[in-house]
DNA sequence: AAATATTATCTGTATCTACATATATTTACA
DNA sequence: TGTAAATATATGTAGATACAGATAATATTT
């Protein structure tokens, strides 16, 4: 649907302020739909992404700093995000030898099973996606890259 | 930049997933653009999208609801969000006559002036699209709004 | 008209988030 | 070596958010 329709308004200023706003709308469109299909698994979209940044790590630990680095959400609290991964028993935490100011995070068995799970669900999530061709997609992730200079 | 760069990831499933990822990482980039911008004012983006609405509804009263609908993040709580902007003095809340289940809003001048004074900041916002021609946010906005179907 | 359903808003609660600051450890360098 | 600076993570706090449910007023049905 047409941003204007959505929000129900009926001009922007120019192109670029539409684009702002089409923008903050679209990526909260997606995070709630990710959240939905999250809910029945107990996690939250960031407790995913940071499962998600574990499990392409193998057997490697990683820093909590490293995980930041990689979040789509680069938010401050990655020590509370996996305090609760840990309640969970999904990620193992341990001081790291060498500099033991350092986290070193790894997922488990548990944790595994678990994004392993969420992703057998991701057939219905993509499916609010498949209005766009792959052409269409590569030339919005190019423009996307673009915007942000 | 790159977003596999931008999250350091080599590489996504297939196009649409990487377009998720692009999607959430750019709005939550812009997100922080304008969190940014209002911070000086006081402003939250939700309490400035607020006004905003309010500005476009002129001398106008407007219910609760409707400030929902026309809000980019569709949240739950417009109620409370009212309240700040009440605290604040930037609002009037009054029950609707004919209605008195329902609460109408309407800004007020120290509300217009606020409003005003963030729009004159602008132009600083805006310098960060301006890597992208007109003709590709016409591009874009199309591209978005077919994404959502 | 009384009972029921619907609508509009508000409130309670747990959790999340952002920001500032604290703690602990390591590195740099005088 | 000893002290300051830098780094990695954790914690305190205020406020924001999501969700469920409460409250109040209006509309609909019997």
């Amino acid at each position: 649907m047409e941003i204007e329709k959505e929000i129900m308004q009926e001009r922007f200023k120019d192109e670029y302020h539409k684009l702002m706003v089409n923008q903050l709308f679209t990526g909260k469109w997606i995070t709630n739909l990710i959240a939905k299909q999250l809910k029945p698994f107990g996690l939250t979209n960031q407790q995913y992404n940071v499962l998600r940044i574990l499990r392409g790590q193998g057997k490697n630990y990683i820093s909590v700093n490293s995980i930041s680095d990689r979040m789509i959400d680069k938010m401050s609290n990655v020590s509370r995000l996996i305090d609760k991964l840990v309640d969970k028993k999904l990620v193992e935490r341990r001081v790291n030898k060498v500099d033991r100011r350092q986290a070193d995070i790894l997922i488990n068995a548990k944790g595994l099973e678990l994004v392993n799970a969420v992703e057998r669900t991701e057939d219905e999530l993509k499916s609010n996606f498949k209005s766009l061709t792959e052409t269409e997609a590569v030339q919005l992730n190019r423009l996307l890259d673009n915007l942000r200079g």
